[in-house]
DNA sequence: ACTGACGGGACACCCCGTTAGT
DNA sequence: ACTAACGGGGTGTCCCGTCAGT
């Protein structure tokens, strides 16, 4: 299929996804019920289904969506910055900046899925298990070990511990956030990673 | 009745308690039903309502009983250090051997119920930011403010950065040992905030 | 037994009839719960069927107090009057002022009863049954009876249709009474019966 | 759609109450239980949840329907008669006629709506009252202030004190009838009401 | 005689999925 | 492709009755 070309079904189906995806990051992925869904598209029961074979499949597709949106902005931060370091800067930024102009409101996708699919969703918790590895291994660790190769890193930086410090005080800060409507919380966190940053880097300029 | 009697309903509401409690910590202060719960005691619905007058009643006492289990663990803890450093390495230890010795299954209650109350559970979501604010302002930021006090923590830590960062990073760690089923996150998250802790004491002596 | 003589299990039965009695002649022979019972008898479950072989049986005996007052404002009534039509007047003005001055709240148990036993408490209805036939055969017939005999009443007068009349019109007008909580329907029945029974009467005498 | 052309969904909602109506009116407003009006229905749950919102939603269209039909009664019977002393009498006669030949089982649906609502069913109490009213006031008190204007009643004539006397007469008739199932009580009331229908009209000439 | 504890059975309501229509 | 109608199972709650204690 070219892009820009869509059939009228997969604008529909499309449509469902962008609402679903809108009402479940606030409704909460596990307890937004399909008559929700159905206020929120416009559509009736039947036709979700043509679209989906169940719920859940739509719930998959919407949280794909909204992690997506996360991932772009992941992205179009690190294609403006090529060391080691200031993608680990930006990295923060962008969670900071997530909280305070929010592209889509209910907070961090990837919290929410993980958050809201316990027990009773396994295929989203799968689903969210490989957003969350994605970012541990694919993203921060993988720009540590970046750094490490060109020497922007000091040795002994251990990939994995940096991953897990990331994206374990991001995550918790923005829970934290959420939890307590303060955005004080991702601030200090943030101001604390930038630090830290920092304190691993070979270099000596001063963000 | 002399203390440490406890009549048959006592003892009764107390099983309850603790049967609900090791089983909403695992399939969730939500998502467990009535039926699950029943099962869990033994007991019938007539026996359970006997002893609370709704489910959300047995939650927040089963919730309550799991979060006191924790705050035991860490006054104990603080019971043998007395300086701000020494308490804040105790405070990351008490939650790095709760993954790896776990008084009861199913990961932090905080945390549980922090996910799992997301709109559905109102009382339960207020419980959870009561718990977490105690967290946050009355032990750890108190713990900082006594050490800068006493001079043992550099001038300039800010007692509420401190506890955000701390809090966060904790709380995400076991998000993710949680949800991956790897415990290292805790490890490095506890690893890096034992190296924070000496990065703001003034003491020399390294641990 | 003697007179003003009771044991104290007999004082306690009385007093749970009693304030079952009040009770239900408020929230209704039907809806009232046992609980709602308990909390106006200060009693426990037990308690209540250690006197009462079931919540039915407790309910006959507080409709028959509730009755056994109407009744005993009728007879003494009577006794003040010996025509027929002196004691049919007799017999609106009891109910007339039931209405104004209440001996007990909630309104005519005959009535409520009769409302309340449709279909699912037989033995109320019953009752229920069996006060009414009194109420229309043993009360006001029979006054009619009598009347015709002494020739106080009109002849070809018919017992079986006054009663009817009056019983109905004024279960009637205490059910709008009642149901709209305006008292200007039991007095403008009373005035109907009232000139119903100088119309019927032989005596000239205006009353 | 055209009008007079019912869907499939239209027809089976008519059918719902309908049965429902005839089910209700005999069980009782309040006693009838869901699984009955299911098995009066042969509908399931869902099925009946898709048309009414609630059982009460039921239960009050039902309440409608039954009302609705007695409200027809009269205005066929009004339709036929013109002057006041024909209609109150042609009111009289409905409800005779209706006990001695229902058009649905269980008596008058005013009646047991107001006998079964007390305290449990607010808005059934509410529809109730709101019949009353208008049978007292829109119905009786209005035929009774027709017939003053045109001078076909006596002079001094108080339209709700009419009013409050056919209703409550009648109402307590029917309760009678039902309660005891024995219709001579409405023929008593109803032979006495055209008796005091022609004392309080001008026209000399007899039925 | 009275309490506390517990069983057991309804009951109304919710919500996902599917199929007959159109 | 989309709607309306319906099935069916599950959930928390209510409430009467009983039985062991004391």
């Amino acid at each position: 299929m070219r892009a820009g070309t869509e059939t009228k079904g997969e604008r529909t189906r499309r449509r469902i996804v962008d609402e679903a995806a809108a009402l479940l990051n606030v409704r909460g992925y596990h307890a937004a019920t399909l008559e929700e869904l159905m206020a929120a598209t416009g559509l009736r029961k039947g036709g979700i289904y043509n679209h989906f074979d169940s719920r859940e499949d739509l719930v998959l597709a919407a949280y794909d969506r909204n992690v997506g949106v996360v991932a772009a902005l992941l992205r179009s931060a690190f294609a403006e910055h090529r060391g080691a370091p200031e993608r680990l800067h930006a990295f923060v930024e962008v969670y900071q900046r997530f909280v305070h102009e929010p592209p889509f409101p209910g907070g961090c996708p990837t919290l929410n899925g993980a958050l809201q699919s316990r027990g009773t969703e396994p295929r989203l918790t799968e689903r969210v298990r490989g957003v969350v590895h994605e970012l541990l291994d694919d993203t921060v660790a993988r720009i540590v070990r970046g750094g490490l190769r060109r020497g922007e890193l000091r040795d002994g930086t251990d990939p994995d511990g940096v991953a897990s410090v990331f994206v374990s005080s991001i995550e918790g800060a923005l829970l934290l956030t959420e939890l307590l409507g303060d955005a004080t919380h991702i601030d200090h966190v943030a101001a604390h990673l930038h630090d830290y940053i920092d304190s691993i880097a070979t270099s000596e300029e001063l963000r």
